[in-house]
DNA sequence: ATGGTAGCCTTGCTA
């Protein structure tokens, strides 16, 4: 089973990077962020002509997540869990097979100081007590998604210069520990030890071309699941090419 | 060198 995860800031933009990714990668569940488009805008019919499932909740403008599928899901839960009054479409969790998958959309979080570093720490809060909710359950599960969190140093193309950014704070990045500790497992660094491998690169200064990104879309296993997970890695290719979005896809092979 | 680029329905906000 291929779960692979995509920021792709717009989806009516990206239609055709996307039907490209589905034929090539041909992933069973993939998961969307910023798709930037309501539910009734979501470009259904065309994936449904490509052989996918759509299940979305979105805004005009902003975020938006989306999970595409080659089955329909069962028990699907919009918005992330305790997060009552979140108007902001950033979490979305269904059921594939013995396998839940989540299309999370982490707050950015910035600038510091302002009420959306608070309203980040408090989303990363929320998402570790469904996390340990899920664990419960003991089945194989995958938190896919935009956390907007560069868990290390080497996870950024220059350290210093994001110093003062929400995705490298110290608070942020204890919070990603804490969610790791319940037991939860980094996909790409079970199979990749190198540093400065990224999943993002800003489309100002021609930070594409000179490899200066970050490393902040993250597949994250539950125990059962990083039992079965056989490969994973992130798809340069789509980065590539003319009106990109500035991230490119993580996938992760899971033996199930 | 506090800009630069991209997307949206906005003339600024978010990233």
């Amino acid at each position: 089973m291929k779960i692979a995860s995509w920021n792709v800031n717009s989806v009516k933009v990206r239609l055709p990077h996307l039907l490209a990714v589905l034929e090539e990668a041909k992933p069973d569940v993939l998961c969307l962020q910023e798709t930037k488009c309501l539910p009734g805008d979501f470009p259904s019919l065309e994936l449904k002509a490509a052989g996918y499932h759509c299940e979305t909740i979105g805004q005009r403008s902003y975020n938006g997540v989306a999970l595409i599928s080659k089955t329909p899901p069962s028990e699907l839960i919009q918005g992330l869990p305790g997060m009552a009054g979140d108007e902001q479409a950033r979490y979305l969790e269904a059921g594939f097979g013995k396998v839940r998958v989540a299309s999370i959309y982490l707050p950015n979080g910035n600038p510091l100081g302002t009420d959306k570093f608070t309203y980040k720490l408090a989303w990363m809060e929320q998402l570790a007590l469904r996390a340990r909710e899920l664990l419960r359950l003991e089945s194989p599960f995958v938190l896919a998604g935009d956390y907007n969190i560069c868990p290390a140093d080497e996870d950024v193309y220059d350290p210093v210069a994001f110093r003062d950014d929400a995705l490298c704070q110290p608070e942020s990045r204890s919070r990603f520990r804490a969610l790791m500790y319940l037991g939860l497992t980094d996909a790409y660094r079970v199979f990749h030890r190198e540093p400065h491998r990224y999943t993002f690169w800003d489309y100002q200064a021609g930070r594409w071309h000179r490899d200066e990104g970050l490393r902040i879309d993250h597949l994250l296993l539950s125990p059962h699941a990083a039992d079965r997970v056989v490969a994973c890695d992130i798809d340069k290719r789509p980065r590539a090419k003319e009106r990109a979005s500035d991230h490119t896809p993580i996938w992760c092979e899971l033996a199930v």
